[in-house]
DNA sequence: TTTGACCTGTGAGTTGCTCACAGGTTTTAG
DNA sequence: CTAAAACCTGTGAGCAACTCACAGGTCAAA
């Protein structure tokens, strides 16, 4: 298989598939005549698989090191395991903080009906956001 | 205020100010002796209010423009409705995605407490992530 | 006066792609 | 048979919103 119908098989950009070889993901031949990279059947598994970890939050080096462990015949599941369950805390955190912010914009939207709109005499810039309050989750300043 | 006490005063690491300021969110005074950048309150105020802005979900350029907006004395209040109700769309969205994410996850987790790890023959990588199946939401391939 | 903490600008690193460029190859249509 | 379209190659830049590193200037306290 050549770049783009590997690609296609997979359903993603072709410079996916060139970004994934010079990362090391996949690790394709060369055709000495063009020297274009030829792919075979487990190249394109290795491809669908890192996609689907891509869906499910794994980071690339994440991904690469199942790989390598696999190519090495050691069973990945079990450190899949792990890192799953980490993801799935921070999937459950997102949703916590998107909902948290979700009702807080709900609410805003509501109480701003009743405001009027901001004017800018050089002491505010936009009561929408300035009275917006300030508990939210805290992000930065030196962790 | 001089850099540090600006980001001091609001919460942030300095280098975010360094940042915006050369971003033009803030457009502080200079020290002709030395050079150095002079903040002001109304700066302080800016800069809260970037922030705030940030956690609801707007870019930079967006809070570029309606610091810019109310610099001109505009009200910038109905844009900013406008994209506030654009983003809580989205937020609702993204806590759609990654509920269903979860369930997934959870059913995932579940399910595999009874499956042996992947023997990896050289036709699996990893069973768990395998056979996930096919129908996450699909991200890309020219949109 | 000598630390140490601050300031300056610029440039690079982060993540996971995506796109642009310039040139080589292969396929297809006329 | 040839020309154009469609593909391939590697490299390098761009995205977002910072963060950090570097080299050198400035200023406060001891």
């Amino acid at each position: 298989m050549k770049v783009k119908e590997i690609a296609v098989g997979a359903g993603v950009n072709p410079d996916t598939v060139r970004f994934y070889t010079r990362e090391g993901l996949l690790k394709p031949t060369r055709n000495p005549d063009n020297n274009y990279q030829q792919y075979d059947s487990e190249d394109l598994r290795r491809l669908r698989f890192a996609r689907k970890a891509r869906q499910l939050g794994f980071s690339l080096p994440e991904i690469r090191q199942i790989l390598e462990q696999a190519d090495d015949h050691h069973s990945p599941c079990p450190m899949v395991r792990d890192v799953f369950q980490q993801r799935l805390v921070e999937v459950e955190r997102e949703i916590a903080e998107l909902q948290q912010l979700r009702s807080r914009m709900t609410a805003a939207l509501s109480a701003w009906q009743d405001m009027p709109d901001g004017t800018p005499d050089g002491h505010t810039i936009c009561r929408l956001i300035e009275h917006w309050d300030e508990s939210l989750p805290d992000n930065g300043w030196k962790e």
